[in-house]
DNA sequence: TGACACACAAAGGTAGTATCTATTTGGTGA
DNA sequence: TCACCAAATAGATACTACCTTTGTGTGTCA
């Protein structure tokens, strides 16, 4: 451990300096396609990848497997590891999502990703409306008047939090396992809408109306009134977004 | 299978008796998890797939590090490889969403994508009015045309490969990369709505009508009737599923 | 010029071994 | 009897060496 780490390239069969090797390289490789470093029909190969990253065949073999898995390249023999072209990317894989909001072709991953809330939360808010839990309803309600007292009190970080947990919530409770899936990607979007200030925000009063719409639309079992104003609240989004 | 492979197994170093062994491992412990024969919790080895499916450490990490990436299951030293509860599995990637259709809860995962059908194709069909190409909205138009054709004269599965061609382009021509991602699973609800005849399916004139619609307004860029227009086809589908 | 044979590169797969670490088990003292 | 520390152990993680399979390119011969 201590001194004797002169090579720390990890060649010396010690398993690797950090944990999770696997993980780093993987990490590298799919930043570097994911930020179009190595364009569709770039060649790989195994042994490239070894000495690139001074890792055993073992360990290149998992990452472009898993690469491989995700439609991000696809492998042939005499040839190498080809990337793929983007239409075939399985675009919905968390870590490709994260991959490509960390380049710096974050602006299409945010327009899409922001594009999908406006399309799947009105849904979301109907489903929670017809089978959300009583605590669900009740949690939604408390949350909509917290959203109310921080924005109301200007505290931006603790609004973001809430706001998060308001439309996650939805996401769970409205019974669709896909919709539930992409709660992370919405907690990305608005984190970064609040952060990056990439959209104007300043908790409008018609936006904090909206919300306790919903969630008293929800609480009442009124799924039409919930997609409405669900709708109410993506309409700022679509707005900023140059749509409708 | 006759006689002569005595050693059927394929563990002769031969490279495996069909190709890809790999991906059969991957189908099938993919399939028994998917259907629930591996549910959450459930722990494997490395040593027992190596076994069971007579294959090297190697094919299994492969088939395992796929699995984990799917985050059907992760593994920790000393315990092996765990069944990951439902809520974390990537439930968008597509060989997962096979599987889940293949195995007997198959009802679950029709009506997710269905309804995520209703939340995504109003959102496309306004971007297709606002981005499509001049070819895709001719296009558009004359599919419009074939399904009124096709229905009128009750061909019930050329009418099916123009719906998937129409639902699909326009999902291409909304310029969102990850609606386009979901082009598949639209296919896989729509073919099986009409083979397996789990909703009732006869061409109705309003559903004719309303592709007329999408199309006419995708053509003459009108975001806000195409979106409305794509609600009445699917008006149809969420009646059926009993939502609304 | 064209068809065929052969060499070669790179993935796919097997086998054996070493290391790391969380759990289990067992033993010791209070 | 119970709490706590030490040793054993199972199984993932990783490395190495080797063999097999199969596209690709190249060169030879008619």
């Amino acid at each position: 451990m201590s001194t004797a780490t002169a090579q720390d390239a990890g060649n010396a069969h010690d398993g690797g300096a950090s944990p999770a090797m696997t993980e780093r390289v993987l990490e590298a490789v799919g930043v570097a396609i994911a930020s179009g470093e190595l364009p569709p029909g770039s060649r790989l190969t195994l042994e490239g990848i070894q000495q690139e990253y001074g890792i055993s065949r073992t360990v290149a073999r998992d990452t472009m497997k898993v690469l491989e898995s995700m439609n991000l390249v696809y492998s042939r023999r005499r040839v190498g590891i080809v990337v793929q072209e983007r239409r075939l990317w399985n675009v919905f894989d968390p870590k490709l999502v994260r991959w490509r909001l960390a380049s710096d072709r974050r602006e299409i991953q945010y327009s899409s990703l922001t594009e999908l809330r406006i399309a799947v939360e009105p849904i979301a808010a109907a489903g929670a409306a017809r089978r959300a839990s009583a605590a669900e309803r009740a949690k939604l309600t408390s949350l909509a008047a917290d959203l109310r007292r921080l924005g109301d009190a200007g505290e931006l970080e603790a609004f973001l939090a809430a706001d998060i947990e308001f439309h996650c919530l939805l996401l769970q409770s409205c019974g669709n396992e896909m919709f539930l899936a992409l709660e992370g990607m919405v907690a990305e979007v608005l984190t970064s809408r609040t952060r990056q200030g990439l959209m104007p925000f300043k908790p409008r009063p018609e936006a904090l109306d909206a919300h306790e719409d919903v969630a008293a639309a929800v609480a009442g079992g009124d799924a039409t009134a919930a997609e409405t104003a669900m709708h109410h609240i993506l309409d700022e989004v679509r707005n900023a977004m140059g749509l409708h």
